[in-house]
DNA sequence: CAGCAGATGCGCT
DNA sequence: GCGCATCTGCTGA
């Protein structure tokens, strides 16, 4: 049994997103499954900024959608895509300042039955949660899920702290499925799991030219 | 293994 | 309408 598991203050997540997303790499999302909680250690992620990222949600203002990056840290940012998956991040920096960590791979630490019931297309454990969208699936989110504080023992998606990852094991690369700002490394991972998500090529190819 | 098309809904131009 | 911070299953080597 784990002894002493600490939350996330919000101090640490009042700062830049690249900064936020190496702190957040080891951490764990918790939620509660229909069988006892649900458990991901974080291996992979990507920062995003506002006004100033190309790629970012926030890149043209704020709106309905995007309104959650914009408040204080510690809250979460759910996003539906593609049709038929959720997304999730962590705001960081401050309130009224946009900026947020994307959650793209993690480990399932806790409840690993729970989680295979919701990814019966996962052929192993390390593909539970191996991509942003079956994190998503694996923890149950969805736009219901838009907005919840992360940093309330009593909130029903939890952050945790982890043990720290060493630098040396924290690689960057630019961001996945984004065509803009491919100068910008702001991906990070850390280097020896198996649960990284497979990089892909930049942009995704269009339908005929 | 790699590569790709289809699924599928919503926000914004 | 178009374009997505994607996943899965199918194809061919």
């Amino acid at each position: 049994m784990e002894l002493t598991r600490r939350m996330l203050t919000e101090q640490e997540l009042a700062v830049d997103p690249v900064v936020a997303a190496k702190l957040l790499l080891g951490c764990v999302m918790e939620v509660d499954g229909p069988e006892g909680p649900i458990g991901v250690r974080l291996v992979e992620v990507e920062a995003y900024r506002g006004g100033d990222d190309p790629a970012s949600h926030c890149y043209r203002g704020r709106t309905p959608r995007n309104d959650v990056m914009f408040g204080p840290p510690g809250f979460l940012y759910v996003y539906f895509v593609y049709g038929m998956h959720y997304c999730a991040n962590i705001v960081c920096l401050t309130d009224g300042v946009p900026g947020a960590v994307l959650l793209r791979a993690g480990e399932v630490v806790t409840g690993v039955e729970s989680a295979r019931l919701r990814r019966r297309a996962a052929r192993s454990d390390v593909e539970l949660a191996k991509g942003p969208a079956k994190l998503t699936t694996v923890l149950g989110l969805s736009r219901e899920n838009n907005g919840v504080h992360l940093l309330d023992p009593a909130s029903p998606v939890r952050l945790f702290a982890g043990d720290p990852v060493p630098p040396e094991q924290i690689h960057a690369g630019p961001r996945v499925g984004v065509a803009t700002a491919m100068d910008r490394p702001w991906r990070f991972w850390v280097d020896d799991s198996p649960a990284v998500s497979t990089c892909r090529r930049g942009g995704r190819r269009r339908t005929r030219p």
